[in-house]
DNA sequence: TCTTTTTCCTATCGGTATAGTAGGATTATA
DNA sequence: TATAATCCTACTATACCGATAGGAAAAAGA
């Protein structure tokens, strides 16, 4: 239940790499190989990234990718929303009605209301959060 | 992201349909009428939570299912596990060491903690939440 | 201009899980 | 024995996912 998608799982790996290293840049095939991910799958996810503005691309020779930002201004919720969309655990969440026989539908809050737990948890975690040593910045314990 | 299977829906939305139930008593086929799910579907579904032991169920005539407890005993973690399992979101929640060079892992303190938060929320809602008005206990709001 | 290095795009494939269906076996009541 | 219900096993069809393949576009340097 709730399991995260290779996709996603890879895509945090990529970016903690970048936020390691000086610069915060390297070629795609580096970061492959140093997280032992498949190249050309990783390709698309660094592209899914660069779309949503969370790294830079540079094509050509002396390419690559680079942080759009410092570690600590990526947040994770952003990250997880570029790789594998929008937490949505029902398809209602914005739109009302689909399931039921009721106006004021009672299900409804209580899925989104799991949404905006995961929400807050995602947004108030950075990538600096997860290359430093742990995942608890001081907030909501 | 983070969607949730039908099968997990359409138990809760049948069990709600019990605890309105005065006796939190019904038979498969009305459930499945009331709550407009395919009923041979739905037989699978209560047959899960019949055997996690959060309804019971009687064969033959005059048989049903019954909500196993008050509706504000039915912790909704218990329900979501009993129909899609636990929430893990990576493979290595308890088994370190898949993913990676690092030995301290530091991404998997990330998705401990993301477990732990919606586990937290699902832990502190029952039925009871749910077949009231909203899904807002005091707690954590 | 030509070659090299890199990101980008599109299409495809195999595996796996999910939602749903079908048919019957079991159990209990009357 | 007939009926009404849960239970069990198997099957199908679809969709998504991880991965692969082959190249097209762009940027730099020789
Ligand atoms: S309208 Fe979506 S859960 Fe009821
Ligand atoms: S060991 Fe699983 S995330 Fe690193």
């Amino acid at each position: 239940m709730f399991s995260v998608s290779a996709r996603t799982q890879y895509g945090i790996r990529a970016l903690a790499y970048l936020a390691r290293k000086p610069g915060w840049e390297a070629v795609g095939a580096e970061i492959a190989e140093a997280e032992d991910i498949s190249p050309k799958y990783l390709e698309g996810i660094l592209t899914r990234l660069a779309a949503a503005g969370l790294v830079r691309s540079e094509r050509g020779k002396n390419g690559g990718y680079r942080l759009a930002r410092a570690p600590d201004g990526v947040v994770m919720a952003d990250v997880v929303a570029a790789l594998d969309g929008e937490v949505r655990p029902v398809d209602c969440v914005d739109s009302l009605g689909i399931c039921g026989h009721d106006t004021s539908c009672s299900s409804r809050k209580f899925w989104i209301g799991l949404k905006t737990a995961i929400d807050e948890y995602l947004g108030n975690r950075t990538l600096a959060d997860i290359i430093e040593n742990g995942a608890d910045p001081g907030s909501a314990n």
